[in-house]
DNA sequence: GCATTAAATAGAA
DNA sequence: TTCTATTTAATGC
């Protein structure tokens, strides 16, 4: 059995406060875990059994309609918790986490999240916090499907996935995991042949650039002002 | 303006 | 080849 790495956990929020025994500690109570493209490290409705760090990769939790349609509620990017239903009293997961890419994990038995709540410093405060902000991002994304039209929508899915994994490429900034239209999508509550319109519109107009499953921005301004965010619009 | 349907093309496994 | 992602056009609300 070999035993992991205690720099794993150096500066990931919930546990940097840490000295290096205790995260020895936490370390050896987790169970590392790999998770392919696709697949599913929780699904919603099953018991919370265990909470997980996500090491690498990106997350995406889904919820799926009773008519059978998947929604994408939010992006999780690497050094965040998820499964944490625990922290607020839950005893099943509220949805679903599918793997954007291929992720690498740690988890625990949910009875410890207690445990490291009450033991270190920081560590449920840090949890809460992201709770905090996700609760804030689905509230905005529930606002902007209200308000606002799809091609606005599409803009602001496209600039929240680059502020959260956007990656320096040529020419723009690249979104850091495998996206498709479909996807897309299912996180602005359209249709996929909306979101391929629109892309190939804005690629004309040299806002953004597509291979397949990638999608690079390259006029992150542009795309700012079609999201309709703030200042002058036409409301 | 946007969804739906259908049909064609092209890349990946 | 077969499956999947993407594009494009036509039609309707």
């Amino acid at each position: 059995m070999s035993r992991l790495d205690e720099s794993l956990l150096r500066g990931v929020p919930p546990f940097s406060k840490l000295s290096r025994p205790e995260i020895r500690e936490i370390l050896d109570l987790a169970r590392p875990g790999r998770h392919a493209e696709g697949a599913a490290v929780f699904r919603e409705g099953m018991a919370a059994e265990r909470f997980f760090l996500l090491l690498d990769g990106f997350v995406r939790a889904v919820r799926t309609s009773p008519e059978g349609e998947q929604i994408i509620v939010l992006h999780i990017p690497p050094g965040e918790l998820l499964g944490i239903a625990p922290a607020i009293g839950r005893t099943h997961y509220p949805a679903t986490a599918i793997c954007a890419s291929e992720s690498v994990t740690l988890s625990w038995p949910v009875r410890l999240w207690t445990v490291f709540a009450g033991k270190y410093d920081g560590f449920a405060s840090e949890t809460y916090r992201t709770l905090g902000n996700r609760l804030g991002e689905v509230q905005e994304t529930v606002m902007e499907l209200a308000t606002k039209a799809v091609e606005q929508r599409v803009a602001s899915a496209l600039l929240r996935m680059v502020h959260q994994s956007g990656r320096k490429a040529d020419g723009g900034i690249e979104i850091g995991f495998p996206v498709t239209r479909a996807n897309i999508s299912e996180m602005t509550g359209t249709t996929l042949h909306t979101v391929s319109r629109l892309l190939a519109a804005w690629e004309k107009r040299g806002i953004v650039e597509s291979a397949r499953k990638h999608i690079t921005v390259t006029d992150p301004h542009q795309l700012m002002l079609l999201s309709g965010a703030s200042g002058a619009g036409s409301p």
